[in-house]
DNA sequence: TCTGTCCATGCGGTCTCCGCATCAATCGGC
DNA sequence: GCCGATTGATGCGGAGACCGCATGGACAGA
């Protein structure tokens, strides 16, 4: 016993209208179309749903009962393809974007507030971690795409430039250094240096901005993360050397931040997309915002730039 | 844009299963059957649900977006197909019994009950109401079938008798006529009678017992419920006579209740349902439960005899 | 390189489903 | 009380959907 939609729909039809003719005309078919398919359904059910003469149609107890469930049946079903079909349009869904946590803490937040503010009925799922962690999720399709730094590109991801984050000193206000106005790299090499986790990407480029003025990339102290730093600096046990846009999550403290030179270090943060791929609707809709507030060029903190 | 429930069932069980082979197996059919028709659910959607390789299917975002949406409506259909099932085995549904008060009060709720252990699914309406209401109920169709007197059979009713309901003498212990044994209505004749309110079926009977012995038939007071009766009685205004089955609706009081002779009257209670209607499944068990109880020979108060 | 497996597709046959025309039954107006 | 109009059911022919079979092309693993 399986009804069809098309059975269910005529029935639903001719029951609320109670009459074939009147039914036929509002849905557009024949006449006789409506009453073969009632006919179908009303033998496959085994029952009869419609009592009808030549002048009147009247539902049975087992005809309302239909009519009700048909109603409910067809209602899914229309709901169903509406929210398939606000899906595709993008309106609805999920857009996941991977990145490091500073740019989900600074540079994100307004960008999401700008998207919800446009197409409410959309989720965004922020997955934050450190560089191959973040490049993981989108290889592996639990993010639409990523925004992060990126050492060696993998193959089967495609890379937009989005933003360029300058490195400065990180000192605390009270250190010799602090009062110049700009610090180089050998300068802080010759000061005790605290460095984040092995396995971020700000510390490959500080070993490798050490490594260009022939500095020892030792570090005096290391830290998984940023905040800890910001601990360490205030503490008085040394400097280091941070993209601008993780400075708020330093914390508080008694830092000061001067520009760092020789060389000028940028780390780039790129969008990250799997190659070759189309992407969902709601997930072109999140890149156009993105692109909107760059084409904008909307205010971003100081040392950080639109690449 | 419309699905029809057998593309949705072909693309929820390839989709489940991730491959067009495993899943023509476990449905049963072609595997090109099954290509076609998820073809033919994506050219309708105009997405593409399914990444295929020649050698993996897998989601894409929209696909794990349909596969969610066609389950739901399949599990809707499904849902509903069972629950129409269901009704039509009279295993669900409601039976609408329209009765008289005391039928409904005193009667019926063992009836119900034993009902109920067997379908548990079942839920029983009870209408109550006099005579005409209750065969109005009926005749309109707010109720599957009616217990009650009848005095006019109405043409499109069928009867079946249940129950015979005897007259008795309803007296305060303290009457004179309480010291007899039984009573005749001419010695009622001789008190004052209180009586029902003119359109219960109880005050047809009773006057036209009084008929028979040639007696006034003008009551001393006339209430509308029977409780108001019994206060009536109970307050030594009078004698009243009332069949064996509303004696419970009385309330509590200092009655004694004696038989009543010449003529013994009887008032027969039927089941009345509308003439050449096949009744719904759930209405036919109701019955078949009462006619389970007439067979059985069920207990019914002093006075009152399956007919 | 070769074979087995997977999905897509051409093909022919069957069955469903449609609309048109028509029929029998009934209602409403005169 | 009769007649035309309207209702739902049904015969019929045609168009299209849907099926399974067989085959093709692409890829994985030996």
């Amino acid at each position: 016993m399986d009804a069809t939609l098309r059975q269910l729909t005529a029935y639903a039809a001719v029951a609320r209208a109670t009459s074939f003719t009147a039914a036929a005309a509002r849905l557009g078919v024949s006449q006789s179309s409506l009453s073969r398919a009632v006919a179908d359904l009303e033998r496959q059910v085994g029952a009869q749903l419609l009592e009808r003469d030549t002048r009147n149609v009247q539902l049975t107890a087992a005809g309302a009962e239909a009519l009700r469930i048909a109603e409910q049946i067809l209602s899914a079903h229309r709901a169903g393809m509406k929210e398939l079909d606000r899906f595709l349009l993008g309106e609805s869904g999920t857009v996941a974007v991977a990145t490091l946590p500073s740019v989900a803490a600074v540079l994100l937040p307004q960008v999401i507030s700008g998207f919800r503010t446009d197409r409410p009925r959309v989720a965004v799922r922020l997955l934050d971690g450190l560089e191959r962690a973040v490049l993981n999720r989108v290889l592996s399709g639990d993010a639409d795409f990523a925004i992060t730094t990126v050492g060696v590109p993998p193959e089967r991801l495609e890379h937009r430039p989005l933003v360029r984050d300058r490195f400065v000193a990180v000192l605390r206000e009270d250190h010799p250094l602090a009062a110049r106005d700009e610090v180089g790299w050998a300068d802080l090499a010759l000061e005790p240096f605290l460095a984040v986790g092995r396995d971020s990407s700000v510390r490959r480029l500080t070993d490798a901005a050490f490594g260009q003025v022939d500095a020892h990339a030792v570090p005096a102290a290391e830290a998984g993360s940023v905040a800890t730093v910001g601990g360490l600096v205030a503490a008085g046990l040394g400097v280091s050397a941070l993209p601008a846009l993780v400075l708020p999550l330093l914390g508080t403290g008694p830092f000061v931040f001067r520009p760092l030179v020789d060389p000028v270090v940028d780390r780039r943060l790129d969008i990250a997309l799997r190659a070759r791929r189309t992407l969902p609707r709601v997930t072109e809709h999140f890149l156009e915002t993105l692109e909107d507030f760059r084409a904008q060029g909307r205010d971003l903190p100081p040392g950080v730039s639109w690449a």
